[in-house]
DNA sequence: ACTACTTACGTATGTCGTAAAGATT
DNA sequence: AATCTTTACGACATACGTAAGTAGT
């Protein structure tokens, strides 16, 4: 990136940016940007990380004040993660005109603080009484909307598919798929687990359950899809959630395990195992033996 | 409050704040405050709501490059929960010149982040993976200090101070006392124990510690104090965190449960008796005949 | 009539653009 | 030499204060 570059994304002149930088790191007493190449300096980047959420903040502010101004018309626009997409589409049934799109966990509560989206259904796994991560960027009614015990989807010839249930303990050392778009990151399965292990193998950055399980069956890994407690479902503190007081309760966590089997009209995909998983304590992980861990993976 | 007022503690002029204000309110496209009196409207008072949040975030940013810039000199300033002041207190055993500060957990963070504290040692209740509420603010070094099962102050001739250990749930319809500064709210009893009941009796505002067992004894209320799960010690990034890599292991948490008895030079403090408590699931609640607890309450 | 907020206007400060100078590759 | 940033300076916009105007109490 140069001034010049900014300069003309902003609509201003390089003469210009350069005097913002110069008076901004003249009033903070740090150099923020190295120049020529120009590039953030240790306290230009930790700068810049406080500026994301206070920009974010200010956006939704304002999108807030217009809303309560001047209440959208159109249809509802509805956002969910991807395996709490089916869910959404099943609002649809009530909701004549809906608008529907599907991103990330993160993006979600951003859409929607900003008023880009009227309502959120996410997934995920979550303690009882935990608030969930971005409610706080801006006030927003939160509600549970089903709970749902987790499940992975293993290849079919995984030695571990022929059990009915498994413990996430079990897999702590299987070769996993890591899609931190669609199921839980490994980082949280680690959490979950109160263990290690859960090595970062394949990543599938896309948001494509289909195309996940597909990934799965050919042998890249034994991914876990989400399920434990439903998803939160962030709305608008006017709209879409008052509107839909009682949704069909279950529903995102009916979707969120379906979608391995039930999401694709409920024949089973091909070459994809799904076997409910017991999320592991920390107290579970040390008195089971790990030993039968090993020989999974395809 | 006044524009006049306002003017005044700003050090403007009533025209000033006047122009501020409208210009506010042209941009936003909403009135913001009624005047005659000043009140602020529906929009002006979710406004605030916003604002303040990024205000702090703003002195946050501030603060840390002040910080990175120049690492601050003299003592190093610790600050502390009122059941984790002993631990805090116990630091300055190592720390030759240090400052001690005793605050509320929401105070703890914001204080953190703006530079004022170099180190908070907090307690409370918290499940084994979630984020400590506040830590958010900034990027701060977080970590846990200790774990330690709940304990409740009771009067010493309550029914059920007879018992050495006690669920939560059985306290449900006892008349406890809140006093969110020293030990948990009762909202969050509330979600801890996943049941209803916990009333809103007498109200404790203070910090004091003593002061609360005091009141427990005449016979105001049954009292828990914290405990299960140590509370986090946030530090900033650079400063105290680093420099105390290993606090004393279950430092805080000891403390925290301590506090009742022990924290006093460990006689029974007069009238109180302080027993263990296990904190309820919701399954535990359901299954548990709530009768005995009717009894409760001096 | 008194008090408090609003509006009008003059001044000061700040911001941006043009243009020239300086620095780096 | 070419490219990019900094500095200098003039034009414009913004912000504040003074003072007059207006609306509630």
């Amino acid at each position: 990136m140069s001034f010049s570059g900014a300069a003309a994304e902003l609509g201003y002149t390089q003469s210009a940016v350069s005097q913002h930088i110069a008076a901004l790191e003249a009033d903070l007493g740090v150099r923020l940007l190295e120049r020529r190449p120009v590039a953030p300096t240790v306290a230009g980047a930790r700068l810049l990380a406080y500026a994301e959420p206070i920009l974010l903040r200010l956006a939704a502010a304002r999108a807030d004040l217009a809303r309560l101004a001047a209440p959208r018309p159109g249809p509802l626009r509805v956002g969910a993660t991807p395996l709490a997409a089916a869910a959404a589409a099943r609002l649809a049934a009530d909701e004549p005109a809906l608008t529907l799109c599907v991103t990330t966990r993160a993006d979600l509560p951003r859409r929607v603080a900003t008023d880009d989206l009227d309502l959120g259904l996410l997934d995920g796994y979550a303690a009882p009484n935990d608030p969930l991560p971005g409610t706080d960027l801006a006030p927003m009614d939160v509600s549970v909307h089903g709970e749902q015990p987790a499940v992975v989807a293993l290849p079919r010839d995984h030695p571990l598919a022929a059990r009915p249930a498994l413990a996430l303990a079990d897999l702590a050392l299987a070769r996993w798929i890591d899609a931190p778009q669609v199921a839980a990151p490994l980082a949280q399965l680690r959490a979950l687990a109160g263990a290690e292990g859960f090595p970062a193998g394949v990543t599938y950055p896309g948001t494509d359950v289909a195309g996940l399980l597909a990934a799965v069956a050919v042998g890249h890994g034994a991914r876990r899809a989400p399920g434990r407690r439903g998803g939160g479902a962030p709305g608008p503190r006017r709209g879409g959630a008052d509107r839909h007081p009682r949704g069909a309760p279950g529903g995102a966590a009916e979707a969120r395990a379906g979608a391995a089997v039930a999401g694709t009209g409920r024949r089973p995909w091909t070459g994809v195992a799904v076997r409910s998983v017991t999320l592991g304590t920390p107290a579970a992980v040390d008195h089971r033996p790990p030993a039968e861990a090993r020989t999974g993976t395809p």
